[in-house]
DNA sequence: TATACATTTAAGCATTTTTTAAGTTTTTTT
DNA sequence: AAAAAAACTTAAAAAATGCTTAAATGTATA
């Protein structure tokens, strides 16, 4: 379970990442506004603890931001302030939860433990490229072209979505393995290089005429 | 959308019923814990508006009892108290949010709008799945195809039942424990991986072609 | 209490996924 | 054209995940 905290009180940034830590989350911390708007685009935590008051971009901001992207994580606001105004503006900024400084470790993971108790998400589930050519189905993990369809396993099927959901846009090495890898994960480009191999294998076998094609330096993007 | 008030102060459960109604909400209000109770039990309401302080039966309860009947409405703890413990264990009780009067109407309406912008269950005594091709009687705990019945127990019936209300939709692990075994406790992967051992085989035995088949990472659903 | 049944736990096995590393090939630079 | 860098492919090792049992524990009931 991925946390990722943003608060710029050091003391309290680390208090909460040391109870969670000891919870065995997997914690990331950061700073500032426009820092955590950044990891958490990437999608890949399962609870955002976000704290109103930050410097460059302040917590309303960030969440609205992120609602705004599709991004669906589950937000905690985190505050010193205590009006009625600004709980309704976070929640209403598309937070989940609103929690008051000073609060007890306990407080902190039962409403942990609520917010990420559900996340049954709207995930698109299918999608195709380029009118039917290529189909992806997340829910069986498949990939098919007409009749031919072949299984893809977790990774193969995140990779192919991310291109597929922006065809003809270069993508990264390092994009793909800050999405499908995490942060502070020590895959490499060979990782991501392995993996389009298998996906371009498989592409082919279905007979799929959308290719991944590699532009050197820069990535790799999905063109027909 | 139907909102069940449970408040033992009459002036406040007026002017609660009074700002919902003008919102368009459907209400119903009780004056006691055990009225709650049954008329929660029902399952035909979106949320739960629930006083601590009650009559009767109290609000921790009261929720803790419609957890235990599987009964899964949201539940917006109410009360004048605002110490931590309180807070916890209200959460803990299975609330999904706490509000502490007192609050302004907006505020309410902010976390109602929170708490129902999810879900959509219905209970069902009897299930068919794909035309009676095969068929789950809750009341006898039993599972059936054609002619052949076989006896299941209480997880097991309830886990197929979870089956059989979203065929073809991948349900997780994590789901399933949190439904059939709470959000805070303690079973893992394996309890899961056990039950679905022992259904599999039941369904094999009466014949169905209908099977759980396993989406590595994802989890399991239903297919024929 | 004894019995049957339900549930949990743990261990071993099977399978799939993921990583790693080495050898090729391709492209770019000089 | 040669050298260097980047990308590709593959096999095999390592790790993770899932399945199935049997035994242990818990619970209800005759």
């Amino acid at each position: 379970m991925n946390i990722l905290i943003v608060e710029d009180e050091k003391r309290l940034a680390d208090a909460l990442s040391q109870i969670l830590l000891e919870q065995k989350y997997i914690v990331d911390v950061v700073y500032d506004g426009i820092d955590g708007l950044e990891y958490a685009e990437s999608g890949i935590y399962d609870c955002i603890i976000l704290d109103i008051m930050l410097p460059s971009m302040n917590g309303f901001e960030v969440c609205l931001e992120l609602r705004r992207k599709k991004i669906t994580t589950p937000v905690l606001m985190l505050t010193a302030k205590d009006t009625i105004s600004d709980k309704v503006r976070g929640l209403d900024a598309g937070a989940d939860d609103y929690m008051t400084k000073p609060f007890s470790p306990d407080e902190l993971l039962a409403r942990l433990r609520v917010l990420t108790r559900r996340r049954g998400e709207v995930v698109l589930d299918e999608m195709n490229y380029l009118d039917l050519m290529l189909h992806l189905d997340q829910s069986k993990l498949s990939c098919s072209k007409s009749d031919k369809s072949i299984h893809l396993n977790f990774k193969e099927c995140e990779i192919l979505k991310m291109f597929m959901s922006k065809p003809d846009i270069i993508i990264s090495k390092q994009d793909i393995i800050t999405k499908i890898w995490g942060y502070d994960s020590d895959a490499g480009d060979n990782n991501v290089e392995a993996y389009i191999s298998f996906l371009r294998k498989k592409l082919n076998f279905v007979g799929s005429d959308t290719q991944i094609v590699s532009i050197k330096k820069l990535g790799y993007k999905l063109t027909s």
